[in-house]
DNA sequence: CTCGTAGTACGAGGGTTATCGTACGAGTCG
DNA sequence: CGACTCGTACGATAACCCTCGTACTACGAG
């Protein structure tokens, strides 16, 4: 593991168990939020939180990437003066088998269907 | 088909083509709504609103299955006095392949896991 | 140390949601 | 018809959520 973390700048997450499906699926019900999590799914590796261009202000994507950590969906780290976001497959996958494949599917095909550019 | 519908009191559902993903995952976000989803999955059957054992008033109750209704979550028919609810199962199995049987295995899963009666 | 970049904290505005109570409408049963 | 049950409509209230702007902190580069 790439402990390349800064030191005494953590971040609170909940633990797996804390997870809740009812919050997952708030957290994902938002087209913002959706959109974060299946780059990230499909980047499968940490992406800053600049690295995603979306058409808000710094406060409210700081807002939108705290939603998905308290929900328990992704993992946040700083790593100097980025923060790093991850996608907890393996919390998730080991609560909620086949569900994070089941939504990023459902998410894709509405894409498709809907023809948008993602 | 049963075409014990009233005539005359038909409902606004969402066309399959007009339900979107985050207002599914929205919809299913409520614990209550989420536990009528499981009830009428469970049940493969038509339930009547009145059915549910819900800590709400009526007048909760009639908005909650407003929201599963218009999401495109559940559909509604009106029999003499009864309002009967079923899962739109086609529909959301046709527009996303496989997500709601994970969402319900996802649902009872965490229902076991917290130990809920569910 | 200074500057620039990445992100946070806080507060406010505006919209949406969950809940309720009361009054009402539609069917059914006597 | 009259009474009863099921559910709706409407208004109110309180909470929540998305968004923003501004002021701020943390880190890295020079």
């Amino acid at each position: 593991m790439t402990d390349t973390a800064t030191p005494g700048r953590a971040l609170p997450h909940p633990d797996r168990a804390e997870i809740r499906l009812e919050a997952v699926l708030h957290a994902l019900s938002d087209p913002m939020r959706l959109g974060i999590v299946r780059e990230l799914a499909a980047a499968e590796a940490e992406l800053s939180c600049s690295h995603f261009d979306v058409p808000v202000t710094k406060s409210t994507t700081t807002h939108h990437f705290r939603v998905l950590r308290e929900s328990g969906v992704i993992r946040q780290v700083y790593r100097g003066t980025a923060k790093m976001n991850a996608l907890r497959r393996d919390d998730l996958d080991g609560l909620f088998p086949g569900l994070l494949d089941s939504l990023l599917a459902a998410a894709d095909r509405q894409s498709v269907r809907l023809g948008d550019a993602g």
